[in-house]
DNA sequence: TTATTTAACTTGTATTTACAAGTAAAAAAT
DNA sequence: ATTTTTTACTTGTAAATACAAGTTAAATAA
């Protein structure tokens, strides 16, 4: 594991605000107590309180009115996959179970990678997994992740079944998502996509490919996740 | 039109850094100056010019890293629709044509309709637009369009042909588009779906459900979006 | 009563100052 | 030559202050 490092002001603040608005103490419309306020309640400075309101802003959690105040934003019903954060914490409080169908290899790349891959990357080979994720016991997310094999000693021995990779990397390697790219179409399941989703075999499904950046330079995360979208949408908010 | 009000100094250097990022004065990987060059070339103060840098890294036009500085980030060559602009400005510099299926009329609102409306909007009816838009000459996007008739004089009798809905609302009735939600699913193609779309029947089609928020409180604009993306694929960034 | 003005809030923009923390290259020591 | 240390940069965090601009409700005037 790894030593907590002193959280920033206002970053310590976000968190709260966050989970305010999560349990609910925030409800959706609410106007926050003003930047005034928060700097009395929590002992910082307006542009510290500021920059936590502005996190929560671009997070979506509030929308900002000049002259009015932060007001909370409604919270998605939907999965919202398309931020940054993995499925876990993308669908929240929901029954979800996570089903490995290939455990983590190290193996070669594939000869035709969806994105472009750096020498060292291709040179250090990758962890190789495929899961499949359950939504009330329906499968929903059919993921392929790819990362790099630098600096991860002993990964492919890890207990991948009910926690997220983004968890292992952060616990363990200190490596944290700190943006992506993602590309997005609907395609024809194919048959073994049709066997893992349940469904029948050309029916549409949504087809993400994203890239995520680390903080460690030149570390990316990669992953193909197939998704039903027959009963759920994928939510995102900007 | 409207009166250009007074643009805030971080928001002319934004604008600034932005137009030679795209211009290629600076490219995919390269430095930008530091912040403290940034003060003195532009005369400004560091947290101003830090307001301009975090604009530009909410955007995804570079990453920021301590120690370093500012990095220019790749452009996406895909469809950048996912972001808060409209078709127009996430096509780029491609060959972007539009084409009005159904001309701005005012009707009412349809019974099961995709989002939650209010009061006032269900009494003042919506302004209803299709349109089809071709890059390069094949249709790639069929979008409904669905705006509340609140104070839009004359909206119906406007010139769609080739200026964005955006642009309109901005430079007609001063209305800015703020941020939206947006649902994602992956649907074969219906009849009229696949007949704009120049694709056959039941073939998989990106669904984009969003509701756009406005600076006027109450006003949204709804869109239901088709897309094919057989030869492009929808890009976002995180 | 009604309409207008004022005042008291709210967030937005901007300056100035200070130090912490991460990075990279130059300088020094081995 | 190689390794270590120092130094000079970079961005990150934080405070104190000031005024602008938008919103709302109270006070005032018609």
């Amino acid at each position: 594991m790894v030593s907590p490092k002193t959280i920033p002001q206002y970053r310590r603040l976000y968190e709260v605000l966050r989970k305010h608005i999560m349990d609910g103490v925030y409800k959706e419309g609410d106007l926050l107590p003003s930047e005034n306020e928060l700097c009395q309640l929590y002992g910082m400075t307006r542009p510290t309180v500021r920059q936590s309101l502005s996190t929560l802003a671009n997070g979506g959690y509030i929308r900002k009115h000049q002259g009015k105040g932060s007001i909370v934003h409604h919270l998605p019903q939907d999965i919202g996959i398309l931020s940054v954060s993995g499925t876990t914490s993308a669908v929240g409080d929901r029954n979800l179970k996570t089903k490995i169908i290939v455990k983590p290899v190290l193996k070669p790349w594939p000869n035709d990678f969806m994105f472009s891959l750096s020498e060292l990357e291709k040179e250090s080979g990758c962890i190789y997994v495929e899961r499949v994720r359950l939504l009330d016991d329906a499968p929903i997310f059919y993921d392929i992740s790819y990362i790099a094999n630098i600096n991860l000693p002993r990964i492919t021995a890890r207990q991948f079944e009910n926690r997220s990779l983004f968890q292992i990397l952060r616990d363990h390697y200190r490596i944290e998502i700190k943006g992506g790219d993602q590309r997005i179409k609907a395609i024809p399941a194919s048959q073994k996509i049709s066997r893992f989703l349940h469904l029948k075999k050309d029916q549409p499904v949504l087809h993400l490919e994203r890239k995520l950046e680390t903080n460690n330079p030149g570390l990316f995360l990669y992953s193909s996740i197939f998704c039903n979208t027959e009963k759920y949408s994928i939510f995102g908010r900007f």
